[in-house]
DNA sequence: CATGAATGAGATTTCATTCAT
DNA sequence: AATGAATGAAATCTCATTCAT
C-alpha cells in the first residue's frame, strides 16, 4: 500500500527543480519566471502561490543544497589513524563521495560554484555560508588528521584548509563544467579517478606522480 | 614626431575604469549602463558614443584583461634545469609574479574569477576564452618542467595540469575575494607569502607542510 | 414553532462584519479577499460561495447599513412645536442618537463616510445613494421645524439644509476620525457632548458660544 | 523677449496636470500610470524619467496642493477689529478666495477632500497633513477674531474650530461634487453666493436665515 | 563630442475569481 | 458547504538603447 503524496508538495518539488536547471543553465538573471513556469507547464500565479519571489525560492535552493552537501562531509571523516598511504584512501573516499554527490547533483554545483555569483546580495549571501560551512568542514578534517598523527604539525593550519578547499572546489568546477563552466561539459573522468587523482595531489602535490 | 593621444580616448579608458568597478563590485547584471555613467560624470548617450553596448563593453574589458595575464605567465616561463628545491623557487617566482598581477588588478580578477559568471553568452565565451589560454600556458610549463627532468613523467600531464590551474584559480579567488568572494574583502597575506604557500603545496602537497 | 436560523447565515454575517472592519481599516482597494478570509479562518472558495464578489459584498455591506442609518434619523423627527431652547434640545436629541450609532458603528461609518470613496463606482453609487437619503431626511426635518414656526421661514431651503449635513457629516469624520481620517482615533468628548455642541453650533454659529 | 520654459518641465508639468485630472475622476487606485502616460502622449518610459513612482507623483501632487491652499488662507486672516456684520464680511471675504480657488482647482480638491482616502499610506499621509495645516490657520483666525473682541470668549476653541473646518470642507465637497461626490457636477451656486452662504451660517447658525 | 529626454519590450508580482474534489 | 490549488489578465517598474539637438 501506497501513500500518496500531497500533489502540493509535488507541485512545488518539480518547479524547484526546473528553476534548480534554469538557474545552472543560464543563471539567476537569465533565468525569468516565465521560463521557469513554461517548463513547468503551469501558470505564472502559480508560481507564487508556492514561493514568495523568485529570489527566495534561489535562496531556498541555495539552502536546502547546503544541508545535503554538509551532510556528504561529515560522513566522511577521518575516524583512526594510519599510515599516508591510509591517509591518502580515506581522503579519497571522502572525495569519492562528495565528487559522486556532485556528479549526481550537477545543477546544484553549477548554482553554488559558478552561477551563484550573477545573482542578487541574497542569494549569494546564501552561497558563500555554503562555502564557509564547507570549508569549516574541511578544516576540522585537517586538525583531526594533524591529531591522529597522519598529517604533521603546520604553521598555519587555517591557511593549508583553505588552499585545500581552493583545491578541490576548483578540480569540481573545472571536472564538471569544464573550462567554459558550461553545465552541458561533459566530463571523461570518474567521479572515483579524480577523487584519486585530486587526493593524491592533496598529499603529495605535483611530486607525488 | 608625436602623435597626440586624442582626448575621447581618456574619457574611453575612464568610462572602461568605472565600468570594471562596478562589473568587479556588482556583477554585469547588476551594473546598469546609468550606473557607469553617473560614476563617470557623463550622459547616457556618451556612452554609446565610445561602446556599442554593454555586452560589447564587458568582453572588451576582459579581452585587455586577458592580454595582459597572458603577458605576465609568458614571462615566468621556466627555461634551466634545476634541483627540487629550484622547481619550488622557480614556481614561487612565478606565482609572485602572477599574484602580484592579480593584487594589482583586483577589479579584473573579480571579473574573470567571479563576476564574469553571471554575464550573459558571449561575455562568459570571453571569460572561458582567458582561461583557456591560462591552462594552456601552464601546461606548457609543466610539459617543460618535465622535459628538464624537474618533474616525473606523469602518465596524465593535462589532467595534472588542470588541477593545478584548478589550485591555482582557487587559491587567487579565496585569497583576493575572501570565502564570501566579495571584492571588498582584505586579505592579511601578501602577494609572496601566498605564492610560496601554494607553490609548497603545488610540489609537495599537504605532506610538503 | 421556531425557525432555526440556518448555521451558513452564521458564517455569512462573520464574513460581513470582518470584511467591513478590513474596508474601515484599510479601504476597499488595500483590502485583499484573501485578508479577509484568513482573518475569518476560512478559505478563498468558501468567500464565493457566500458572496458573487468582493464589489458586491461592500455594496451589500452599505446598502445594509443604509437602513439602520435611515431608521435613526426617522426615529429622530421633530414631532410639537416649541421654542428655540426646545429646537436646541430637540435636535441634540436626534443628533445624540445619531453620535451613539455612530459610536457603535464606526467601522460603517468609516466606509460610509470616507473609505467607501476609494473604491469602484457600484460601490460608490451606493455610498451616495446612502447620503442622498440622508440628506432628504434632514431636509424635511428643517421644513418640519419651518411649518411648526420653529425656524424662521428661508430663501433657500434646500441650500440650508445642505449645509447642515455638511456640518453634520464633517463633524463625524473629524470626531470619529480625526483630523488624518485614521480609523483607530480615540475621541475625547462623548457622543453627548459631540450631539449637544453640534446642535448649538447648528443653531446659533460662532456668535453662540 | 520671451524665455524659453526649459521643455523637460513642460512634460513634467504635463503629466502632473493629466495625473491630477486622472485621479480626481477616477480615484487613485482606479488610474493607471499606462492612463496617464496614454492622456499625455509619451511612452510609459517616459512616466519614470520625470516620477519615481505613481506613489510618489501622487505625494507630490497634494503637497504642491498643500502649499497653494495654505497660502490662499493665510492671505485671508483678520486685521482689523469690527462689528458683527464685519465679521461676516469679513469671513465672507477669506471664504470667498478659498471657494474660489477651489473652484479653479477642483481637481486638486478632489483629491484632497474625497479621492486621497482611497490611496496608500504615504498620499493618504499627505492629504492628512495637508488638513491638519488647514486646521491650524482657521483655528488661528478664530482665535484672532476672539483677541479682536469680535466673537465671544468660548470654553473650547479648539472643537469649535474644529467644527467650523469641518462646516467648511463639508461645503467645499458638497458643493464642487455633488450629493454623489462626482467630480463632473456642475454646481448652481457661485463661488461668492455659497461663500456668503456659508459665513452666515458660520456666524449665526440656522437661526440667521 | 556630448546631452538627456524618450522609447518600448519585457520582467516581476498581484489578486479577484474559478473549479475539481 | 468547504477547500485550496490554479488561473491569467493586468499592473508597476526597469533599463539598454536611440536620436534630435
Amino acid at each position: 500500500m501506497q501513500l500518496p503524496i500531497p500533489p502540493d508538495q509535488d507541485r512545488r518539488q518539480q518547479l524547484m527543480q526546473v528553476a534548480l536547471e534554469w538557474f545552472a543553465r543560464h543563471g539567476y538573471h537569465n533565468t525569468k519566471v516565465s521560463d521557469v513556469v513554461k517548463s513547468a507547464g503551469v501558470s505564472q500565479g502559480t508560481f507564487y502561490w508556492y514561493f514568495q519571489s523568485k529570489e527566495q525560492l534561489a535562496v531556498e535552493l541555495i539552502e536546502t543544497g547546503k544541508d545535503k552537501l554538509t551532510k556528504v562531509i561529515e560522513e566522511g571523516y577521518r575516524q583512526h589513524a594510519g599510515s599516508v598511504a591510509d591517509m591518502v584512501t580515506s581522503s579519497a573516499r571522502l572525495l569519492t563521495h562528495l565528487f559522486e554527490f556532485a556528479d549526481q547533483n550537477r545543477n546544484l554545483m553549477a548554482l553554488l560554484l559558478i552561477k551563484g555569483q550573477g545573482a542578487d546580495q541574497p542569494v549569494r549571501e546564501a552561497v558563500s555560508q555554503t562555502w564557509i560551512e564547507f570549508e569549516n568542514a574541511f578544516k576540522s578534517n585537517v586538525e583531526r588528521a594533524i591529531e591522529l598523527g597522519m598529517l604533521p604539525q603546520m604553521i598555519n593550519v587555517t591557511l593549508r584548509a583553505n588552499i585545500l578547499v581552493c583545491l578541490i572546489t576548483g578540480v569540481l568546477s573545472k571536472w564538471l563544467f569544464g573550462p567554459m563552466h558550461d553545465v552541458d561539459y561533459q566530463s571523461t573522468f570518474s567521479p572515483i579517478e579524480m577523487a584519486e587523482e585530486t587526493a593524491k595531489f592533496e598529499i603529495h602535490g605535483l611530486l607525488g606522480a
